[in-house]
RNA sequence: CGGGGUGUAGCGCAGUGGCUAGCGCGCUUCGUUCGGGACGAAGAGGUCGGAGGUUCGAAUCCUCUCACCCCGACCA
């Protein structure tokens, strides 16, 4: 490709808009352009990208077993209605009308047409398992994208299900689809996390994500130096320090004027944190519910989500915890019935806390469960912090901020009894078949490898995923000697079957050139030039060396394709 | 949805009631340059996001509205 042809233009000078590393090397490289709120065209040099990403996807895909298919982005609402997603789904699918009235989605995902596909074409366990994939365009109403490809509205995901005969098979087949993955990533020079994960309102029991790390990801992620124990944090597990166990001492009342928060509670009283209570109101699908952790922790808001099987979790607002009686800043469960009380196990590691007295400026020292107050539900609630200790080998346990880029999860039956995918064992008896699927976004791929492989000075492709694998710049081309030079390398490469991009600009800076190529980011840089012509050699340097080295023209081909091979 | 911002040339920005709306980059033409973002000269390029209003006069003031960005909420 000549770079006099290449519609798109790297710009000079950073986007204002654009915070993440990835979000300004793909604007300011030309790879990506905005045409709404989270929907980006993909530039030639992006797409070639895309492309590879795609194609060592479908390898590993196939290389499991999968097979490719193209499901229609285009549904019937009617379908996501028979699963109830047409309503958990909320705001988030897109949705309009046929020219006939008729309500239709652009599909998010795709489980309920490929279940459908599935249940019209296999019967018998002797057609179990198989995996069914597809790289597709998907459609999220995101409440707010963010970062470039990172979160977007309209993207691109490789979506794979398995379809298995029961959960050993699923077992399998999860475990192939978790080596591609690992191949894929590393492909792509990605060093992922593979982090255990919520599976959500209507997943099944196992699911995991594979993140990588970096500080502007949207996810937190719990590890363990000891034992490799990963975990997103909103499914992490963690042992918090146990308090001592004290005999019980009378309940008193003690007046706090002011103290509303644990921390000043705690500071004006002389107490540690972890010895007092920490009272948190919920709104769960409307209804108000009493949350209680020991003072020193916060609430994981998904495992609550999960403990109270509701599909709208937030915190509630200030009318509805007056409504409800309960007095923020000064409440505990004790004495409290009339509305549904959560608390988390650590409101049994430790004795006589201080929590609220239920009445402006007051507390009680000296508060034991089972003693003074019960809960309707006592489960792990709490958010697993940086600190606690790990809960397979104690070691502390750290955290990191990750970008999500794939996702994989049993699901089990539910999505083939709502749909009706069935089929008949040895046995002649019926069941449901049991599904897992598995998803990697692949813009967001691409995103992440740019976020992970880039210096001061741009962008440094993976040479598996690099648009082009040189970039031959041509110095001072209108001296007519060294453009005949530089044209003649530039075919030479092509017929050597090397993917090269020329920047053929007659009149460009050489330090225009050169910031240009290291912008964008291409594995190997050749340089032509009157200096260099003049010792019959072109200039060869990659992306990440500091040096050039010297190669004579005739053996350029033949030394770029070394250097590829061990790139 | 809450909070904070921004919309003026392809890009980045200045311009708080008064002449023909500017600056830098980029772009066109000519010339000089030529190894890490050159120089000179001459040019092209604008319904100032949109609608309504106030005014002799609006990019500028008012009302409404749309879009986009950032933080949060949200988020298979």
């Amino acid at each position: 490709m000549r770079l006099t042809q290449l519609v798109t233009k790297t710009l000079r000078e950073d986007p204002p808009e654009a915070e993440t590393a990835s979000h300004r090397l793909m604007l300011r490289s030309g790879l990506i352009y905005q045409v709404a709120a989270g929907v980006y065209a993909y530039l030639p040099l992006a797409w070639r990208s895309l492309r590879k990403i795609e194609n060592i996807i479908r390898e590993e895909m196939d290389a499991a077993g999968g097979q490719e298919l193209m499901m229609p982005a285009l549904q019937p609402r009617e379908l996501w209605e028979q699963t109830g997603r047409a309503d958990s789904m909320g705001e988030v699918l897109f949705s309009m009308e046929d020219r006939r009235g008729r309500p239709m989605v652009l599909a998010p995902t795709h489980e309920e047409v490929v279940t459908s596909i599935v249940r019209a074409n296999v019967q018998s366990y002797r057609d179990l398992p198989v995996i069914l994939y597809q790289i597709q365009t998907k459609f999220r109403d995101e409440p707010r994208p963010r970062a470039g490809l990172v979160r977007v509205r309209e993207f691109d995901m490789k979506d794979a299900y398995s379809f298995n005969a029961d959960d050993d098979s699923l077992d399998d087949s999860y475990q192939a689809m978790a080596q591609a993955y690992r191949s894929i990533y590393r492909r792509c020079s990605l060093p992922v996390l593979m982090a255990e994960a919520d599976s959500g309102a209507i997943g099944g029991k196992d699911s995991h994500e594979f993140l990588l790390a970096t500080p502007t990801g949207e996810d937190t992620v719990i590890t363990c130096r000891g034992c490799g124990y990963t975990a997103n944090a909103e499914k992490a597990e963690g042992v918090y320090p146990e308090q001592e166990a004290a005999s019980e001492l009378p309940l008193e009342t003690v007046d706090t004027p002011g103290v509303k928060t644990i921390a000043a509670l705690a500071d004006f009283l002389g107490v540690a944190t972890s010895q007092t209570l920490k009272a948190v109101f919920y709104a769960a699908d409307e209804e108000v519910v009493f949350v209680t952790v020991r003072g020193d922790l916060e609430v994981n808001e998904v495992k609550l989500k999960n403990s109270l099987h509701c599909n709208d979790l937030r915190l509630a607002t200030d009318e509805e915890v007056k409504e409800a009686g309960l007095v923020a800043g000064s409440a505990s469960p004790i004495g409290i019935t009339q509305v549904r009380r959560v608390a988390d196990p650590s409101i049994t590691q430790g004795s006589n806390f201080v929590v609220g007295a239920n009445q402006p400026d007051t507390h009680y020292r000296n508060a034991n469960y089972p003693r003074d107050f019960e809960v309707d539900i006592l489960t792990d609630i709490a958010l697993a912090q940086p600190g606690h200790l790990c809960p397979r080998c104690g070691t502390p346990l750290e955290a990191t901020r990750g970008v999500e880029v794939g996702h994989i999860f049993k699901l089990g039956t539910s999505y083939s009894e709502a749909l009706g995918a069935m089929y008949l064992d040895q046995e002649g008896q019926q069941h449901p078949i049991t599904m897992g699927c598995y998803g990697i976004g692949v813009g967001r791929l691409l995103a992440a490898a740019v976020e992970q492989n880039h210096d001061e000075r741009g962008i440094v492709f993976p040479a598996p995923i690099a648009p082009y694998q040189v970039h031959l710049v041509g110095l001072n081309l209108t001296d007519e000697a060294v453009a005949i030079a530089a044209d003649k390398l530039y075919r030479e490469l092509w017929d050597s079957g090397i993917e090269t991009l020329y920047d053929d600009r007659p009149d460009q800076a050489a330090g225009v050139k050169l910031n240009d190529a290291d912008l964008m980011g291409l594995p190997l840089r050749l340089v032509v030039s009157p200096r260099n012509l003049r010792n019959n050699a072109a200039e060869m340097k990659g992306r990440t060396e500091e040096e050039a080295t010297m190669v004579s023209l005739e053996d350029v081909a033949g030394e770029v394709r070394s250097f590829l091979q061990s790139a």
